[in-house]
DNA sequence: AGTATATGTTCCGCGTTTAGACAAATTCCG
DNA sequence: CGGAATTTGTCTAAACGCGGAACATATACT
């Protein structure tokens, strides 16, 4: 039961049905491709006259396309299939993190095209700018085949108003309120689509078609390395908040007596559980001070911590231990707030899911209101999955694909 | 941008563009009335022939009625204002708590009829469910004036199935899994909604009319009492979650160390800002133990707390004071949560708000990443306003304003 | 070869928006 | 006092899109 804004509705328009239902074919067309115009109609719940016409509007479009002729099942004329057309058109994918820079191509239903490619970020906006113009014009040139560019999405680690195209605030980047958008999407002459990483892994995760069993309800996106960043998804849209900055779990406390974080702030989830915190409390010492750290922990990382783990290391195992208890704990708490249908997580930490997943469990059951809640479902995306940069491939790709905004 | 679930949409129909016009003309005529056919047609932004026809089938609906010509502004045909009838049809809303149950009949608009009634809560359901339809049918042969009733709406302390109107788990009156919707229904003859308590209340905001300035975005309805219930909006909708328990800061903790909550795990929010936990750091003890209360605590209520502190208690001060900053740091998981446009806050130590405000802002702004979080507009809900009741109201009159289910 | 069945197209009816004309009501102004 | 101007509300015709059914096409079974 959704209230009307009455400072801000749309009435229907005489296009509006059309409009609808051009959009529901669509993604139906993209959820069970192949499928016939008659299927199409039986899905729709509609006459195979309306299908017919949705779908020669979107071949004229050509967002679709006419594929073989089907195999019949029984007697009958045999079903001409319909396939989304993602062939002459790419998307390019940025994810701008603190030590690197990575692109990836797609095609228009986010299908990897070529190799992530990657770059140390500088933190000079406009040099990063011109480097990324730089390389993303040498993707597309590798790669002309794919046809003609249709945007380029960016994540970034921060506080983002794709609205205006604008970084508020990317403390690991020390950004502030700078013009993303503007410059690299003149540099390239494509539109240039801008998002908080968090934010964007949850978008990826919506708009993968495999997971559309479980899009009804609200569904969060958890990514653990040097921060937390946390995407929330309520009735298939990303929860952006009045300032953009909705889904910060990582600043909710554990206990506000706890370790100093990054922000300012104590006890906050991501002072537990970062992989900064994971190594400090492996070697025993604050490693996050600006002091320059010593050879023994300059270049060693979760993954390093993890290996240890499993090599016998009893320090390490306990290390890792207390990450995925304070893990679950966290958890929990957006369980308990937002009730979520589903949990994705990533990042370091969980190449060492088989290890922690009882620990995680039995913290989050310990604190968790229902054992509904307990029993949440929660899905590991591997960093091979790149989410961040399906993410950002699907701020470009999605818009074509969404629900037209009415009443 | 919102995708399209494909397993769970609705296909436009030829009358799809109609039902959608005429809910934005009904809530335009809500909230701007009283109001002429032309000027609705000009806030639509559609033909006044449009506006027309919609306001005749609302009429023919008695959904809303002409009043008295309008007086012309300038020269010209004077106007014929529309009203929405909330005069032949009623609604009664009812708000169970652990210890009274309340009930209040308003109509179609939420106004206020007559008074709120009471009656002591027997946690027995059959024995509840019976007195409540003696009450409520005494109630409706009183006010036989107002019309029909189109319904009851009931909010219940604790987690609700509204689709199968069971009370799933309600600790405070020990009910478990129960079908309250049915049998009340039965009784009275006139259909019955039941929903959380919580949601109910952020329901009552989100419908209010003066709130439509900020329908935008998301708000939360946090209400302090025996324990803490949190309402959830997002674009105009109350926040369910996958088993209905979306909303429960309440059990996010402020420290995993800290005071054993009732839900059974430690240091929630809930074991700080309750009204029991106010009490107890006043007292020095823990009033939560089921050993009797002596006399002195025994009928000593929050509100009494605050009379002492206002007139000078420095004991009772610094318990409020406690809450208070108990209350700012929770309010800030919320903020860093969703981000919402606004707060609404209810409960009887909001009686001290005056008082408290500015250490709540103080404990917020330490705690939130922004300063646009730590500045998120706080509105304080009276109790004379009886938010519960007006949320169990909006529970039926809601549906008739709701925008239709599309795409 | 004939029949049954399924797909895809076409045509018409009807509901709804869009555009514009028109009557009714009222004020302004000569 | 009467006509012009202006605003409201209604009405009619056109455009658009769904709803339903008929029809052509294509295939398998008998």
């Amino acid at each position: 039961m959704r209230k009307i804004n009455p400072h801000d509705f749309k009435v229907a328009r005489r296009g509006t049905s059309r409009e609808i239902n051009r959009q529901i074919a669509l993604n139906l067309i993209r959820t069970h491709q192949p499928i016939s115009r008659a299927d199409l109609a039986r899905l729709m719940n509609v006459r195979r006259g309306v299908a017919s016409l949705l779908v020669s509007e979107l071949l004229t479009e050509s967002l679709i396309f006419e594929g073989a002729v089907g195999e019949a099942m029984g007697r009958g004329r045999r079903p001409t299939f319909l396939y989304i057309d993602s062939r002459q058109r790419c998307v390019v994918g940025v994810d701008i993190r603190a030590s690197r820079t990575y692109i990836l191509i797609t095609d228009l239903m986010g299908r990897q095209l070529g190799v992530v490619s990657s770059f140390q970020t500088n933190r000079e906006v406009d040099v990063l700018i011109q480097e990324l113009a730089r390389r993303i014009k040498q993707v597309l040139s590798d790669y002309k085949e794919v046809g003609a560019c249709e945007g380029v999405g960016v994540a970034v680690p921060g506080m983002v108003d794709p609205a205006k195209g604008r970084v508020v605030h990317a403390p690991t980047l020390s950004w502030r309120d700078i013009n993303l958008r503007d410059p690299l999407a003149v540099a390239l002459g494509i539109p240039v689509q801008i998002e908080n990483s968090g934010k964007a892994c949850a978008l990826a995760q919506v708009w993968a078609t495999r997971s559309d069993v479980v899009a009804a309800g609200s569904s969060v996106f958890v990514s653990v390395s040097d921060g937390v960043g946390v995407g929330i998804v309520v009735n298939g849209e990303v929860l952006r908040g009045r300032h953009n900055t909705a889904g910060e779990f990582g600043h909710v406390p554990l206990s506000i007596d706890g370790p100093r974080c990054s922000c300012g702030a104590t006890g906050c989830w991501e002072s537990y559980v970062s992989n900064l915190a994971t190594l400090s409390r492996y070697f025993g010492r604050d490693l996050s001070e600006p002091r320059p750290r010593d050879t023994e922990t300059a270049n060693f990382s979760v993954e390093d911590l993890i290996a240890r783990a499993r090599a016998g290391d009893a320090k390490a195992l306990a290390a890792i231990n207390s990450t995925a208890r304070y893990l679950g704990l966290g958890l929990a708490s957006i369980i308990n707030a937002l009730d979520p249908g589903r949990i994705y997580i990533s990042g370091e930490i969980t190449t060492a899911w088989s290890l922690i997943e009882p620990i995680v469990r039995s913290a989050l059951r310990e604190r968790t209101l229902t054992d509904f809640g307990g029993a949440t479902e929660i899905h590991v995306v591997p960093a091979e999955d790149h989410p961040r940069l399906r993410g950002a491939v699907a701020l470009v790709a999605a818009p074509a694909f969404a629900a037209p905004m009415v009443a």
